[in-house]
DNA sequence: CGGCGAGGTTACCGAAGGGTAACTTCGCCG
DNA sequence: CGGCGAAGTTACCCTTCGGTAACCTCGCCG
């Protein structure tokens, strides 16, 4: 009728729409009409953009995966101590999915992890993720193996932590993301026999 | 034909069989007739014992998360120390996943997180988790909530290191459940700060 | 040995979903 | 203004799926 779209346009559009409704039912219980309708538009339309449904998952997968990394490397890139760096990429993390949570649900909630594509996809993120603050382990003697391990281990602290938080704070943010992220740095840094009462 | 079963047993093989096919494609991505044909039966003997689709992925979810609980506290149990409680919890838990993955994959990774209903269910068994671990983390002058969060960052490593160990050791278990506990222990009680070099 | 009830099956319904073919409408460019 | 290509729609096909009604069959108990 009325919303005529260019091509690039219309393609950003989609990819914004799919992933709110992706987050909120997951890869199979979302369907291409429900997408659509969400959009404006109808069915093919879809269909001139993105060559199936799983096509149109994985941009979307992807498309968000990229702006995360972007992110957290621009963040961790501003620290100058290894300890800053882990602050800074927790802060980032956790900002990022405060402002944009469909991209939490999507990257670890909507089925991805059972299907080998998409599995790969998110995989090729954490391992990103992993590897670099893999490199900000600089502890003498450590084995490659054991460092990677750490480093899945605060990759695993960011992603629990955030989701217990975005599942608590609905509206209120409690902790800002930068203060739950001090909280968060510390308990990586020092572990639990280095916390100290305030 | 020729299997005939009493409805108790056919009852615990009907969990047995959907906690597979669940764990494989997830809850929607798995049908009813699938899960029928692998236990041997028809469509119609599911719905003699489970009223409905979703109230059988409920009984297997509260079933194995039960089933890990009560392994898990047995461990911790058995510990003098709360270091040690820790390590213990963690092996406990790592030896359940490697023993029966497809408890892990309906846990954490089948779409429960998008249905009320089944996060839910996850939630209760995370919460008695952190619960469980925020009673060992002993320093003193700490707030409940401050407490409350580490714990869900220990928790947020136990799932994130399995996820990971278990999907790349597919059949080489390259460290052993309890070698990988010692390690994510030591990570969690001592921090990045605190690992040395063996 | 006969019947009765638990255990199990066949055959079906209606809805929803992925995907496509054929047709229409807008707007820009010569 | 006229037509051409990009943007979008209607209407449909075929499959799968959750769920159910009606029927069958085995084995035990009197």
């Amino acid at each position: 009728m009325s919303n005529r779209l260019p091509a690039a346009e219309r393609h950003r559009q989609l990819l914004d729409v799919a992933l709110v409704e992706f987050a909120r039912d997951g890869f199979r219980g979302t369907s291409m009409n429900r997408i659509a309708e969400a959009a404006g538009v109808t069915k093919p339309v879809l269909y001139q953009h993105f060559a199936s449904k799983r096509a149109l998952f994985g941009a979307v997968l992807a498309d968000v995966g990229e702006r995360l990394a972007a992110e957290i490397v621009e963040a961790t890139a501003l620290a100058t101590t290894p300890r800053a760096q882990v602050a800074g990429g927790f802060a980032a993390y956790f900002a990022f999915m405060a402002r944009n949570r469909d991209a939490f649900f999507v990257l670890f909630g909507a089925g991805t992890s059972r299907d080998d594509e998409f599995a790969a996809i998110v995989r090729r993120f954490e391992s990103d993720m992993a590897d670099t603050i893999a490199d900000l382990i600089v502890i003498e003697g450590l084995s490659p193996g054991h460092r990677r391990l750490l480093a899945q281990g605060i990759v695993g602290i960011a992603e629990v932590t955030s989701r217990n938080w975005l599942r608590s704070a609905d509206a209120a943010l409690d902790p800002s993301p930068d203060a739950l992220a001090a909280q968060v740095a510390t308990l990586a840094w020092s572990g639990l026999r280095g916390i100290e009462a305030p």
